[in-house]
DNA sequence: TTTTCAAATGAACGTTTGTTCAGTTAAAGG
DNA sequence: CCTTTAACTGAACAAACGTTCATTTGAAAA
C-alpha cells in the first residue's frame, strides 16, 4: 500500500508524533516500543524510520518542541508591568499554557533522564531560563517591598513545582472550571509572596 | 560460592532492594534490567529470584514500603492541637520526612504508572488517604475562621506538589541548610492560607 | 496507458529482555 | 569428618527490542 486518497508523509509524520506523544505520556519512554508506535499509526516499525531518525529523536523532539512553544508564548506575555501584575500575568499564563498540554508536561518532567546526554543539557538550559524569568520577578518585587520573600530562587521553584502538579490531576470537566483553578491557585501565589 | 564468612540471605537481600531502588530511581523501572540490578548487588541475574518474585514486586515492594513508613511515621505526630498548629506540624514533617529520602519519593511519583493495575490501586488509595490529613487539616481552620482559602482539596494538593519537589532539587551540603528550607517554604505555606 | 517514485511492507539482523532450573559450592550441623 | 542444604552459578528459553533494507505498492505525472 502506498500514497491512498491524496495522502503522503503531511499526513503520517504528524501521526507518528502523536502516536509517540500519547503512548509515551502514557506508558513512559523506556516502556514504549517502536512497533507500538508503528501500531498505533496504523503502519510497520520500518516505516517510522521515514519520520524520525531514531528512537531518542522522537523523545527529544516532543520535549524540545514543548520548551520552544513556552518560551515563545511566555515573549507575548507583558511582563514590564509592576511586580505584582508581572506576577500574575507569568502565573495565569503558566496554568493556562500547561494544564491543556498535560502530555507535553508529564513528558517533559518524568523522561529528562532518558535523554541523551547531549540533548538533556540543552533542554535543562532552557528550563532554568524560565524558571530565572519568574526567579526575576520574585527579586524585582522583594527589592521593591512589594514581596515579601525569603529567596526568589527558592520560591521560583517551589511555586513552579507546584503549578506544574496541575495538570496530573486536572480533568476538563471536572469539579472545578478551568477559570477557577486559575483563581485559587493566583490566590494562593498572591498571599504567598506577602505577609 | 556460598555462605562466605557467616552471610547469607540476611546480607544479600538488603543489597538487592538497596540496588533496585538506586538504579529504578537513577534510569527508571522499565529502563533498568534485572541483569544491571544484579551487577550491583555482584551476583548472577537468577540469585535475584532467591530474594523476589519478580521485577514487578521489586517496584512495588519499593513504593508500599515508603507509604508504610509514611504513614507510620505521620502518626507519631500530633496533629490534635489547632489548625495552625497542626498545619506547621505537618509541613514541617513533611519536608523532614521527604527530604532525605530522595529516591524513594522519585520511584513513589514517576513509577506509578507501571505498577499492575492492583498494585496501582493499593498505592492510590494510600496516597489519597495521606491528601485528605492535610485537606482535613485545612477544612477544620477554614471553618473555624483561621485559614482564608477557597477549596481545601485543591490546596492540599498544591501544597503537596509543592513540597514533594523539593528533593528533586535539594542536595545536602548545597547553598542552603536543611533547617532554612524548612523555613522558607513554612513562610510560603503560612502565608498562602491568610488573606 | 505506461512510467515513475514516494511510501510502506515484511522479513531479517544481532541484542537484550525476564525468568527458569539443573548443577555447583562451601559454611553449618551432627 | 561427613552430611546437609541455603545460596549462587551459568546456561538456556522464548519473546521482544531497535534498526536496516530489498521488495512491493499504487497514485500521480507523462
Amino acid at each position: 500500500m502506498a500514497r491512498k486518497q491524496g495522502s503522503h508523509s503531511d499526513i503520517t509524520g504528524p501521526k507518528v508524533r502523536e502516536a509517540a506523544l500519547k503512548l509515551i505520556a502514557q506508558h513512559g519512554y523506556a516502556a514504549v516500543s517502536m512497533r507500538q508506535i508503528a501500531a498505533e499509526v496504523g503502519v510497520q516499525a520500518g516505516a517510522l524510520y521515514n519520520y524520525t531518525a531514531d528512537k531518542q529523536s522522537l523523545l527529544f523532539d516532543i520535549v524540545l518542541d514543548h520548551m520552544e512553544e513556552l518560551s515563545a508564548a511566555l515573549k507575548k506575555v507583558d511582563l514590564s508591568g509592576s511586580p505584582w501584575s508581572a506576577l500574575e500575568a507569568f502565573i495565569r499564563f503558566h496554568i493556562v499554557f500547561h494544564v491543556p498540554r498535560v502530555e507535553q508536561v508529564f513528558i517533559s518532567y518524568m523522561e529528562l533522564r532518558n535523554l541523551d546526554p547531549d540533548n538533556f543539557a540543552v533542554i535543562e538550559g532552557r528550563r532554568r531560563d524560565y524558571e530565572q524569568v519568574l526567579a526575576g520577578i520574585l527579586k524585582a518585587g522583594k527589592e521593591s517591598g512589594d514581596f515579601t520573600i525569603t529567596d526568589p530562587r527558592i520560591t521560583s521553584i517551589a511555586l513552579i513545582g507546584m503549578l506544574t502538579a496541575i495538570p496530573q490531576w486536572y480533568r476538563e470537566g471536572g469539579r472545578l472550571p478551568l477559570s477557577e483553578i486559575e483563581e485559587i491557585y493566583w490566590g494562593i501565589v498572591r498571599r504567598s509572596v506577602t505577609t
